[in-house]
DNA sequence: TATATAATTTAGTCATGACTAAATTAATTT
DNA sequence: AAATTAATTTAGTCATGACTAAATTATATA
C-alpha cells in the first residue's frame, strides 16, 4: 500500500500533466503547498517504486503504473464528492475537502456500494468525469469561459472544484454544471462578462471565469 | 488535532479502562498490536498533553480531557459503522473494520448528517451505544451469555464487533442484537451452549459465548 | 529475606515526509 | 560568451511513531 502522501503527489502530477505535459518540481510544489526541495525528495521515492519517470532538472510524467494509481485516487475523490453531495446534503463547495480526506480510506467494497447506490455517475458536482473502474476517463469538450464573445449562449460544462469561496459565489448564480447562459456583454480591456442565467443577469470577473468552463457554444441573436 | 495514532491510543485506553481501571503498559500493548516499548513513548507524550494521568509502573487512565477525546472517536466510528450498515448495505462483520479508517478523518458536519439520516440512533449494529455530541453513554445493563442456565430464555443485547469471524458465524445463526433465544442445555465441564432461535437449534462454544451479552433474562419452561 | 521472573522504562535506531541552507544546473541578459 | 537570475538538487535536521536491546522496578517463590 502507498502511503496518503504518495498518493496526493500521483494525483497531483496527474492533474498537472493533463495540461502542459511534464511537471516541473516547482509547479508541482506550489500545487501541493511544500517546498521544491520536498518534491525532489518524494519524486526519488516514486522513481524507484517505478510510478514516476524522471530525469535531473527534467520535470516528471507519471508511468502507466502511476497513472492508473492516480486515476483510481481521482475516481475515489469524485464519486466521494458526488455521494456526499447527493446522499448527504453536503453542500458543494465542502464536497471537495471531505472528499481529500476520504479517499485515501475508503475500501473498494464501499466505493462499489455508493456507485451503486448513485446509479453508475459518470460525473462529479463539479462536472468532472469520473474514471471508470479501468481507469478509462470520458472528458467532454469544453472551452474556458473567457473564450466567449458577445452574444454566444452557452451550457457550464465543469468548474474547478478546490475553491470554497469561489463555488459559493458561483452558486449564489446557480452557476453549476447544465446551467445555460447567454454572454450579453464582454467589457473591453480584459473586463468582466455580464450574462444572462435564465433571465437574470451577473457579472462575472476574469479570474473567475477562468475557472468554468462551457460547451455547446452557439451565436445566437439578441433576444 | 491529535495523530490518528494518539487518537487510537485514547480510544483503547477508554474501552480497556471500561473494565478494570488503570491500564497496564502490557494490556494497551497487546491490545493495539504494538511493543510495551513504544505505548510508554506514547503514554509521555499523551501526559505532557493531560490527556492521561500515569506515575512509572502504575498504568495509564485517562483524564477528564482524554476521556472527552476518546468518547468523540468512539460515537464516530460507532455512527460510521451503522451508517454504512444501514444507508450501503455494508455486511455487520465489516463495518468495523471500515469505521477504524473513517474514524479519524470524518468532519463533524458529515457526522451530524449521518446522524441525521439514521433519525439519531443511541446503539451501533452490534449493539453498542453511541455516545451523544456531549460524550454521554447509555449502557443497557447486559451479562455475558456465559452466565446463562438450563431453561432461561433472553434477549442478545450486544456482542463484540472487532472479530469478523465471530460475527459471520454469529450472523449464520441470526444472533443479532434484539434476537431472543433459549438456552436449552448447558454441557458440563465448561462445555457448549446448546440454544433454541426461534425454533432453530445452535450450539454455541464456550468462546463465543464470552463475546456474546445479553438482557431481558427470564425463567422459562420447556416450551 | 534473597532470588528468580515478569513488567516496565530507557536508550538508541529506523523510515516517513516535512524543513532550511548551500550547491549545482539551466535559462536569460547584457 | 560571460554574468546574472531562476530552478532544481543535495545534504543535513526535525518530529512521529514504530522497533530492539538493555536496564530498572515490581512481584512471586523458595
Amino acid at each position: 500500500m502507498l502511503t496518503q502522501a504518495a498518493e496526493d503527489y500521483l494525483k497531483s502530477i496527474y492533474k498537472l500533466q493533463e495540461k502542459g505535459g511534464k511537471v516541473s518540481t516547482g509547479i508541482l510544489a506550489e500545487y501541493l503547498d511544500v517546498k521544491p526541495a520536498s518534491v525532489t525528495g518524494m519524486i526519488k521515492k516514486l522513481k524507484t517504486m517505478k510510478l514516476v519517470s524522471h530525469e535531473r532538472y527534467q520535470g516528471v510524467t507519471l508511468t502507466d503504473a502511476g497513472k492508473a494509481i492516480a486515476l483510481e485516487i481521482i475516481r475515489h475523490h469524485r464519486l466521494l464528492e458526488l455521494y456526499l453531495f447527493k446522499a448527504l446534503g453536503v453542500p458543494w463547495d465542502g464536497v471537495h475537502e471531505e472528499a481529500e480526506k476520504l479517499e485515501h480510506v475508503i475500501s473498494e467494497d464501499v466505493e462499489d456500494r455508493m456507485d451503486a447506490f448513485l446509479g453508475y455517475p459518470t460525473e462529479d458536482p463539479h462536472g468532472s468525469p469520473i474514471p471508470d473502474k479501468n481507469g478509462v476517463v470520458l472528458k467532454t469538450p469544453s472551452v474556458p469561459m473567457t473564450d466567449l464573445n458577445n452574444g454566444q449562449s452557452c451550457v457550464v460544462a465543469e468548474v474547478s472544484d478546490d475553491d470554497s469561496a469561489l463555488l459559493r459565489h458561483l452558486g449564489s448564480f446557480s452557476l453549476y454544471p447544465g446551467t445555460a447562459f447567454r454572454v450579453i456583454k464582454v467589457a473591453p480591456f480584459e473586463g468582466p462578462f455580464t450574462i444572462d442565467i435564465a433571465g437574470q443577469q451577473a457579472v462575472i470577473g476574469r479570474e473567475v471565469a477562468k475557472h468554468i468552463f462551457v460547451n455547446n457554444v452557439e451565436e445566437t441573436d439578441n433576444v
